[in-house]
RNA sequence: GGCGACGUGGCCAAGUGGUUAAGGCGGGGGUCUGCAAAACCCCUAUCAGCGGUUCGAAUCCGCUCGUCGCCUCCA
């Protein structure tokens, strides 16, 4: 399988180091409600993990914690509360989102308050070694001690120079340097080191827990391209600078950032729309679908009429695998159903493979929605229509999806509408066909889809308006 | 100012040198239905513009127009 590298601006063949495959994500800053944004890169790289499994390589995969820094002491004095506590709450509303998204949980989510002590290893050596200073109570990375400085984002100090946004800080040796700890100001929570009370600068953690948790040479690194730089670049710079080893990521993995109405949505600009909003108003595979409709690489748009588009495509697919039944696979059958199943199955992987085209991926998915539901009229055998269901299932899993029917709040009302279908049956007997109308509309606007099937009548739950 | 991405049907979006330009949503017409819904069938594009390379380009090169991102906290 091919996956395109950041560094080297190509698809490359995948050759991971070893097993396991080493994966670190950069994880969020808890000082607020996750937004779409985070959504969107966390459900892209939950499919990556999914599918290297599917692939058959076992991941170990890392993410943080920002957990202190410079908007979380802010936010937390604004709020009277402690920095831990500030973040301790956002982690938790995190790990909710996450799971509303069925994104898998990481194996380890390292926290930056809780690894200082390899946090000041790693700054130690750097000084040690000449390519960082002390000044003031900060310490600083020495850019120009790092030949290579730039290589990920491709651009020399010289060309960062002339972008002119630099401000002259005369603690710095070096406009381009920056911190890899900060001295605490009075009243800021802080820890000790050898440089004296502070904290640590925002990229370091990042290294010290990769260099703890995984190693020196890891395989895939990502985050969203916002993240190129300066963390990114900042992270290679501090980790292949203290281990003298290259590279310290094999493949820099960068998703598109999510626009919301035209402009990129960020904390700057207060455009946001948390995922708790979105996943009020759709699916959370609505959301997915929306997300790996397109390559993870471009940039994408929110809009509520794409993303309720998605919510049909959504389901869509769920009716498909609606009635599936595990059944032991009958080995070779040759019926065009099982057949086509094996072809989706085929062009889902082609499509995977080429650095996870989910797009193209989605449409092998959805043309095997097609042959379902053909087969499904012209009443297959049940094995056929069981085993092509069961293809569905699990390569729509591979991408994340639970195909699992709206949840429904008013699974209390229930009994009610069951009792609103007893009642419209009878009125549909004696061609009392207004009032039958009627209750099927009324509850349509409530959100309950009835369907009349010669066996009799079906409902669901809809978050597509009607 | 520097670096980079992109412009494919009404909307979203694959495809990056050669059979009928995937797929989703929407729209139109059918089948089914008491009527609907769901589902299925059929229809709905020549790829921003101009010029070039080539036997052949949406796909390569150049220019023009337009959109956007990064260079500052950010997934």
């Amino acid at each position: 399988m091919k996956i395109y590298n950041t560094l080297t601006g190509q698809k490359e063949e995948f050759k991971p180091f070893g097993t396991p495959v080493k994966m670190y994500v950069c994880g969020v800053t808890p000082y607020d409600e996750a937004h779409i944004g985070h959504a969107m890169s966390y459900i892209v790289f939950d499919m990556i993990t999914r599918y290297l499994e599917f692939r058959g390589y076992q991941v170990k995969h890392v993410q943080n914690f920002t957990d202190i820094d410079d908007k979380i002491i802010a936010r937390a004095q604004e709020r009277n509360v402690s920095a831990r506590e500030l973040a301790e709450g956002y982690i938790a509303e995190f790990f909710k989102d996450m799971d509303a998204l069925n994104v898998k949980r990481a194996d380890i989510y390292p926290r930056a308050t809780e690894e200082m002590n390899k946090i000041v290893e790693v700054i130690g050596g750097l000084i040690a070694q000449d390519q960082a200073y002390v000044s003031d109570g900060d310490v600083y990375f020495r850019v120009t001690s790092d030949g290579d400085y730039g290589k990920l984002s491709h651009r020399s100090l010289d060309d960062m120079m002339a972008g002119a946004r630099v401000e002259v800080d005369v603690r710095k040796e070096h406009p381009m340097d920056f911190a890899l700890w900060k001295a605490s100001k009075p009243g800021e929570p802080y820890w000790e080191s050898p440089w004296g009370h502070g904290r640590p600068g925002w990229h370091i953690e990042c290294s010290a827990m990769i260099l703890k948790y995984l190693g020196d040479r890891i395989d895939i690194h990502g985050g969203g391209q916002d993240l190129i730089f300066p963390h990114h670049e900042n992270e290679i710079a501090q980790s292949e600078s203290f281990s003298n080893k290259k590279p310290f990521v094999k493949y820099w993995m960068h998703n598109g950032l999510l626009q919301l109405g035209g402009e990129k949505m960020s904390k700057s600009l207060g455009n946001l729309i948390t995922i708790k909003e979105a996943l009020s108003r759709y699916s959370s595979d609505a959301l997915r679908l929306f997300v790996l409709s397109s390559h993870y690489r471009a940039p994408l748009t929110y809009t509520d009429e794409v993303v309720m588009a998605a919510e049909r495509g959504a389901e869509r697919m769920r009716a498909a695998v609606q009635g599936h039944e595990a059944r032991k696979p009958m080995g070779d059958s040759s019926s065009p159903l099982v057949v086509a199943a094996k072809e989706a199955r085929a062009r889902f992987v082609e499509a995977m493979d080429d650095d996870f085209n989910t797009a193209a991926a989605v449409a092998a998915l959805f043309d095997l929605v097609r042959d379902i539901n053909r087969a499904k009229e012209q009443a297959v055998s049940a094995d056929d229509l069981a085993e092509a269901q069961g293809v569905l299932l699990e390569l729509a899993g591979v991408l994340g999806f639970t195909l699992e029917e709206v949840a429904v709040e008013e699974v209390a009302a229930a009994p009610f509408i069951e009792l609103l279908i007893d009642v419209r049956r009878e009125l549909r007997a004696v061609k009392q066909y207004a009032l039958a109308d009627q209750i099927r509309k009324r509850l349509a606007d409530l959100g309950i889809a009835l369907e009349d099937h010669p066996e009799g009548t079906t409902w669901k739950a809809s978050k597509v308006k009607p």
